[in-house]
DNA sequence: ACGATGCGCGTCAACGATGTCATTAGTTGA
DNA sequence: TCAACTAATGACATCGTTGACGCGCATCGT
């Protein structure tokens, strides 16, 4: 409390000074170690009170060297997107029950700030790296994985890379969602996606894909639209898929913020579409939304102990987690086409 | 890509021998630093890529002394309520464009774990906190705080402190909803919170409680509800709210999770009561849910402004910015008492 | 032609902690 | 009683980088 604001922080040197022991002495008697007599200890922690002193981290990692540090990194798409913002938190917990701690930064699907916020995660030191790519390659890391960085790819897969990884079953998911529609008798099915070069929208269009086969029908991807990267933009999709002439009768939305897009454009619509979405969705329950649902808190808690295992030796060779996906029927999937009214 | 998976991360030094150079050339040449050999600069750089090598950061943070981190904390309650995640991602993006990173963690509302986290954070140095406090006081950050650390209090106000703050007009939002209800008729009107300790809470009820005064309105504190903390609560307070005699006509959730729980207990009522909620949900919209609205992104946008200032030398006494409340009547919050049937 | 200028590079110390080893004093055991 | 041991402490080097400073050599202006 008698911290002089002018000064900077106050150094171990000068606890040791006000407290009459040597350098080491306070570090030991703050840092917890043994041999050190009590009231050593206790005139050591009183000085560093008096100076509003705290041991410098930053100095302590460098001195005990790499593989010390407490941080892990994780680079996602958007963490105001729940589907990330829930991965994180399950990812949070249960690495902070080993005492480390989340650098997130959002890359907002560009491969260019992923690979800059990489680079500043890596060159900080962090322990290990969790990692939503949306890259189309990961050679970039070959090399500070080999020096032992744990990585750890989530949602989507490494490419030119064997890195743990853990990953939705988003073919199963797509192709349940597919078979449901085909078997309530929808043919003309509105399928709209994100970005076409994430491996997440070509595999739910390959489980799609896979279940129109099945249904026999042939010309679905006239219905198609895809890059709706946003709310709005999944909104305009689907506004302009239901002005075609035939309509369609369903949709397929294939994420969480195209489906809230679609409810959107549906608002009010007299005759609106059967509609499953992919992701769980707020008050998709309430509003009677059909959905693949999955776990993505699980998601981040597979990866933090993918992760974990690696840091405390594991060496085995690269590991996949599937995370399962099922489909909730709760009205919306379920609506026959040609009726009218909701 | 030479790199040897045994040995440990190769330093500067071996750079600078492989290279033919000292290490302070080295270190120039991979800084950017002017007044290297166009010709030197690009050798010392191959080696560097025939090592892996990378500039180690925490030593650099040492070398160049305090306020030369490039980490922000943020403590907050959850990272996977929206409201958290919507303000982290706006903090977030106002941050990366001075180069600085977020380091996230999620208290769980509890202010043991609040504290550990914050001293976990301010042992690593970093240049700036953020913090949505769950804590009754903040004396123990005034050393820190005094050592010029910039502290920025989001959602909560700092308690035995100054410090710059960013809040919403909760009170102001509160009244007006409270306002609605009664010019709709509402008299018997359930109210559910969250943690009774939590100012947002309180200022919450302190306007809802004016409205309620002015509409003489008053023994409206009969159907109040308090420490409703996540869904599963919320959805049951609501019930049991609900299976009064006499029930209320309207309900004033005081959060987005009581909203969401409210929601999914009146799933399928026969004659719902009006409903105004406090936070934005998603879907709200479609559903028609009459919500007191704000801009979690923008207060997190604000507080990086209001942490950037004092980084930039901005000596000034505490700043608090207000960010505004606004109620969207969108239907539930509009239904009469007494009717049947939504 | 000679001092001034500046480029390119090197030497050395320092950031703040901690590991290693040495030292002193006090205890224990045969 | 003396060697062996332990407890408590200190001196010093070190982690990997960068700031301060210095030195040699080429260029330049007058």
């Amino acid at each position: 409390m008698t911290a002089d604001p002018k000064a900077g922080r106050p150094s171990l040197a000068q606890v040791a000074a006000l407290s009459g022991v040597s350098v080491k002495t306070a570090s030991r008697a703050l840092g917890g170690e043994p041999r050190v007599a009590a009231d050593t200890r206790s005139r050591v922690r009183d000085a560093a009170d008096q100076l509003g002193y705290r041991l410098n981290g930053v100095a302590r990692e460098l001195r005990r060297g790499a593989s010390t540090s407490t941080l892990v990194g994780l680079l996602i798409g958007d963490l105001a997107n729940p589907f990330y913002s829930r991965l994180a938190g399950g990812l949070e917990r249960e690495l902070r029950m080993r005492g480390l701690q989340l650098i997130t930064a959002s890359t907002d699907e560009d491969p260019e700030w992923e690979r800059r916020l990489a680079d500043a995660l890596l060159e900080r030191r962090v322990r290990g790296l969790v990692i939503a790519s949306t890259a189309t390659h990961h050679a970039h890391f070959a090399a500070e994985h080999r020096h032992g960085i744990p990585f750890v790819f989530v949602d989507r897969p490494p490419v030119e890379l064997a890195a743990d990884t853990v990953l939705l079953d988003n073919h199963h998911g797509a192709r349940l969602a597919g078979a449901h529609l085909g078997a309530v008798g929808h043919r003309r099915i509105g399928v709209v996606g994100d970005l076409s070069r994430l491996s997440t929208h070509r595999d739910r269009l390959d489980g799609f894909a896979e279940a129109m086969r099945a249904a026999g029908v042939a010309n679905w991807a006239d219905y198609l639209v895809e890059n709706a990267h946003d709310v709005a933009a999944a909104e305009r999709a689907v506004s302009e898929l239901l002005g075609r002439t035939p309509a369609p009768t369903a949709l397929f939305t294939m994420n969480n913020r195209i489906t809230l897009g679609a409810l959107r454009a549906l608002r009010g619509h007299p005759a609106p579409p059967a509609l499953v979405g992919f992701d769980e969705v707020d008050l998709g329950d309430v509003l009677g939304v059909s959905v693949v649902a999955h776990d993505p808190e699980d998601m981040g808690r597979r990866a933090a102990r993918l992760l974990l295992d690696r840091i405390d030796g594991h060496r085995g060779p690269a590991r996949q987690v599937v995370i399962p996906t099922r489909l909730l029927a709760r009205g919306s999937g379920e609506r026959p086409p040609g009726t009218a009214g909701a």
